[in-house]
DNA sequence: CTAAAATCGTAACCTTAGGTGACTACATAA
DNA sequence: TTATGTAGTCACCTAAGGTTACGATTTTAG
C-alpha cells in the first residue's frame, strides 16, 4: 500500500524524553478509547474525555468545564453537543443565572464514567504490574515534576 | 479576554496517568520550540522535529524519512517543503535512482541540529536536576514500558 | 436606578496536523 | 518489452482546536 502510514518497525534510535512522552501518551489514549469500545460505549473519541474528565459528577456550567479542561468554551461547546447526541450528558438552563447552561451526566453518562474510571484504573494497574508499584508511583510523580519544570521555563 | 483558552489554574484534581502524560508532553514540546526560538531559529514548529529527528546527518530519501517517522510521505513532503523554505534542508535528485529525492541538512540545518540536541539536553538536565538523576532515569524507562504495555493490549 | 462593563453561550471562519486516493515518472523482474 | 512495483506529487478530506464577532443576560458604578 502506497499511501498508508509507514510502520517504523526496525528503526530504533535512542529515544529522548519528548519522543517517549509522545509515544506513551498516544498509547494510553488509544488504550482508553479501545477499552471503552470493548465495554460497549460506541461513538466515543479520545477528545471527549477532555469534557468527561472535567465535569463534576454533580454537573457544572460549560464555561467552568472549559476552564478546567484548559480549552475555549467554543471548543468545549462542540464536545458537549456531541456528547449530548450520544446521550451521555444533558443540559438545562441555570435558574440562578439564565445565561448559564448546566451540563450534567445522564444515567448512561454516569455509567460511562464508572467504566471509564475502571478502564483507566485497569491500564494503570497493568502498567504498575509490569514495572512494579514503586516505579509506577515514581512515574506519576516524575511526570508532574517534568510538566512543572518545563512550564516554569522562561527562556 | 473572553475567548482565550482558559487557564486551569486553581483547579487541581487527582490527575490520572493520561492527564499527566498529556500535560508533560505538551510542556516539553513547548519548551523545545521556545528554546530554539531563543537561540535564533525562527519559524520552526514542533512538528518539524518529526522530520529533523528522523533524518540522518548524511541525508536520506523522503520516503525513508517518512517511514522512520511513522508517517506518510505526503505529510513528510509538506514538512520538507517548509524546512526547505526555511533553509534548513535541501534536496537533490539521486543519481542511482532518478525518482528519489535526497534530503540533506544545509549548513544552517546542521547548526540547528546541534542546537536542537543541546536544547533537548538542557531540558532533560533541568528535569534530572529537579527530581534527581535516578528518578529521571526511572521516568525514561517507565515511559517506554508504559507505551509497550498499552500497545500490546488487545482488548 | 440606570448605564456601562463583564460574562455565558453560539456561529462562522481559520489554522495545524495529518491521512486518502489517484496520478506521473522511473525502475526492475518475467 | 511488457507488467508490476516504488518515489514523489496533487487535490481533497478529517480531526481538533483557536479567533473574531455577536446576542443575551448579569453585575457593577455612578
Amino acid at each position: 500500500m502506497n499511501t498508508k502510514r509507514a510502520s517504523n518497525k526496525g528503526y530504533q534510535r535512542a529515544a529522548n524524553l519528548r519522543q517517549r512522552l509522545l509515544r506513551a501518551s498516544r498509547a494510553v489514549n488509544v488504550a482508553i478509547v479501545k477499552g471503552l469500545h470493548a465495554r460497549g460505549f460506541e461513538g466515543l473519541r479520545s477528545t471527549h474525555t477532555a469534557l468527561l474528565s472535567s465535569l463534576d459528577l454533580g454537573g457544572a456550567s460549560l464555561t467552568a468545564v472549559a476552564r478546567r479542561a484548559g480549552m475555549t468554551k467554543q471548543a468545549m461547546g462542540r464536545l458537549a453537543d456531541e456528547l449530548i447526541r450520544l446521550k451521555y450528558i444533558e443540559t438545562s438552563r441555570s435558574e440562578a443565572d439564565r445565561r448559564e447552561v448546566n451540563l450534567a451526566f445522564t444515567k448512561t453518562g454516569l455509567d460511562l464514567m464508572q467504566h471509564s474510571f475502571a478502564v483507566m484504573d485497569a491500564i494503570e494497574k497493568r502498567c504498575a504490574n509490569r514495572m512494579g508499584k514503586d516505579k509506577f508511583q515514581t512515574l506519576l510523580s516524575a511526570l508532574s515534576e517534568t510538566a512543572l519544570e518545563c512550564e516554569d521555563e522562561q527562556a
